[in-house]
DNA sequence: CATCAAGTGGAGAATTTTCTCCGGTTAAGT
DNA sequence: ACTTAACCGGAGAAAATTCTCCACTTGATG
């Protein structure tokens, strides 16, 4: 999935087929360890985990921030193709939005979006795939409340925050177990979508600017 | 809240008053930057944060996972006390159920539960804190069940799972913002748990049993 | 199949983090 | 007020992690 295109669209010279091979495995190892331990994991961990020599890691990916950045990156890219995904299938839009969760729901392992501890979020390639994000789910749910199988007070963020919680890793229980879980919650959420007998929300919901541009202001602080 | 009682049980002399405060001071620092950055922050930095220095902090902490399980075994027990506080209340059951969300939300920025990295679990004191969590959660849901308030395929598991989702952190966000998604996200939610119109769940409960039992293998290289 | 630029691993220097130790301070008892 | 045992901070030794460098290997190209 990752191929070619997540590299620098400037014209680096293309990677030798093994150098691109260690970067894959590079990246995955990193999803792994930080969705099991979080971002401020040794690097050197995670070359070992990958299989490849400090040097080679550290070639590719300058510091922390590079390579957390690309797996952040991946898992926007990732997530954007489900949603995306989604929106093509062609059904009544009550399904619709059920596919929309069971397609992001489908990578939950490949996906490191919500354990940024840094400005990382500012990145314009970031802010646009949260953006496209955003406006794909907005179409996914602007059609479903039109078909009136969706309350309408709610909003594309609450729909992504909805699918980031039940994304994030579980890391106390097996894969199985937590996946299991997930799809269960889910499907309880989208039932609590539907606007029978609905109740009004407890709070307003965050104006949709506000969403990418809130970072911590300690940005001296953060990682290590 | 977290007073004496949290201490070691056995006879141990009384910490002085100083000595207190400053554990304290350095349990919610510890708390705060493991929300912020998870539980492999540097030590140093949980004490420049709670004001101490570093021996006051290895003198109350011998190390990292002393303090980690501290911190959990606080969020769980808050979690007791906000779960037995719902379920002390008279209400009826359907609001029993709700109380119960809206009582562990409000400690949402208290808990560390859930990036545990390591066999942390397996501590009794932990392990006797999830069972009363659960027989709780369970006599709330049962009540609720026969009353017909809520769908009968849930789960204890289910709910304390979905509680745990709302209140990871989410750092990117301000904390008034994401206080605000997560109360949507439970209101819409309990709407989903109502059993008009359920359909069956996509998957099988996780057992009981299984549910704590289950703890990374890879004891070796878990934090650092 | 020869050439060679690109790529590799891993030793070890540089930096950061962990953790100990002790001279000075303070709470608590009398 | 005075005594004293507990406690404190922070300097710096010890351990861990980050990151560089280079002799060696390998994929691509003609």
């Amino acid at each position: 999935m990752a191929a070619a295109y997540d590299r620098q669209v400037t014209t680096e010279p293309p990677l030798r087929a093994d150098a691109q091979r260690n970067r894959e495995r590079i990246l995955a190892a990193a999803r792994e360890l930080f969705r099991e331990q979080g971002t401020a994991v040794a690097l050197d961990d995670i070359a070992r985990r990958a299989g490849v020599g400090a040097g080679t890691l550290y070639r590719r990916f300058p510091d922390r921030d590079a390579l957390v950045r690309q797996v952040i990156v991946d898992g926007f890219e990732i997530c954007l193709a489900a949603v995306e995904g989604a929106r093509a299938e062609p059904a009544d839009p009550a399904v619709a939005l059920e596919r929309l969760f069971l397609r992001v729901l489908e990578q939950r392992e490949r996906l490191v979006l919500p354990l940024i501890g840094g400005p990382v979020v500012r990145e314009p390639r970031i802010q646009e795939l949260q953006h496209a994000i955003r406006d794909t789910v907005e179409d996914i749910l602007v059609r479903a409340r039109s078909a009136g199988v969706v309350r309408d007070d709610i909003t594309p963020e609450d729909l992504i925050t909805a699918a980031a919680m039940v994304c994030r890793p579980m890391p106390h229980l097996p894969d199985e177990m937590s996946a299991a879980l997930a799809a269960r919650h889910v499907a309880v959420y989208l039932h609590g979508l539907r606007p029978e007998g609905a109740r009004p929300l407890p709070a307003a919901a965050p104006a949709p600017g506000d969403f990418g541009r809130h970072v911590a202001m300690d940005a001296e602080q953060r990682s290590r």
